[in-house]
DNA sequence: AATGTATATGAGCATATTTGAATATACTCA
DNA sequence: TGAGTATATTCAAATATGCTCATATACATT
């Protein structure tokens, strides 16, 4: 138990487990929707897939992290607590809304990796509009 | 959240929640129950006071800590999600049975403060007897 | 008032955690 | 096979955390 507290006591780890509560999302996704460095993205998934909180999935070069669904089954209180903070948090709140304008774009990981500045770009634009 | 995740994070932090969801203690019968050092218990308590998991009430020169009841009733999941935990580790159950012993003896911080050798030595007579 | 006791706090040390930069690994595709 | 790319890992530095020993504070009792 004290590991999963552990693994759970990091703002941009509660923030990764935030979007990755509405769909699975790859490292590049991380990187650009919660503005993390890619090491940093990468080393805070591993840490919560090594505590199993997070499962991952190879997919091509990309590696899809979900939130696993033992962690969900066996940590039912624990997932609904989480879930009702989420709620509550101002940049957990900031981070669902950048995660809808991508996916109601259409952007996806090919659209990263042709030019990851313009998917930044696109999301900025949109949320400077409802600003 | 992070704030509450980060308190929950350590072991001995734990161990004191388990024994404080029992009864409430003051410092000196934490100090023996969980064979810690008396500033390290203080410092522990005083951490999960600040976040508010617990809170404390003077008695004469002792200080009783318990589990809060704004926190059990602001984070029912994570309180229940803690219990049921608590009954899965080895230590926690270890220190319910020493907490168990110690107050069905009858002890209290009157005892633990003319001889606290002998308060120890009474519970651990006690294990050795059940082994 | 003076002494004793329970708790809190400060200083210092060792260890752990977080991070960015650089590098390594694993995979894809021409 | 070789170049390019996504992810993981290593290294070093900064910061945070937990612990002990010593001391301060607050209260009780004589």
């Amino acid at each position: 138990m004290t590991e999963l507290f552990k693994a759970l006591g990091d703002e941009n780890r509660l923030r990764l487990l935030n979007v990755l509560d509405q769909k699975a999302l790859c490292v590049c996704e991380i990187e650009v929707l919660l503005g993390m460095s890619q090491s940093n993205a990468s080393r805070h998934l591993s840490k919560l897939r090594a505590v199993g909180i997070l499962s991952s999935e190879k997919d091509a070069q990309w590696v899809h992290y979900k939130i696993s669904d033992d962690f969900i089954k066996l940590n039912r209180e624990l997932y609904l607590f989480l879930k009702e903070g989420f709620q509550k948090g101002e940049s957990f709140i900031n981070d669902l809304q950048r995660l809808e304008i991508y996916t109601k774009k259409g952007l996806n990981c090919q659209y990263i990796a042709n030019d990851k500045d313009y998917v930044l770009r696109e999301i900025d634009i949109h949320l400077k509009k409802e600003a």
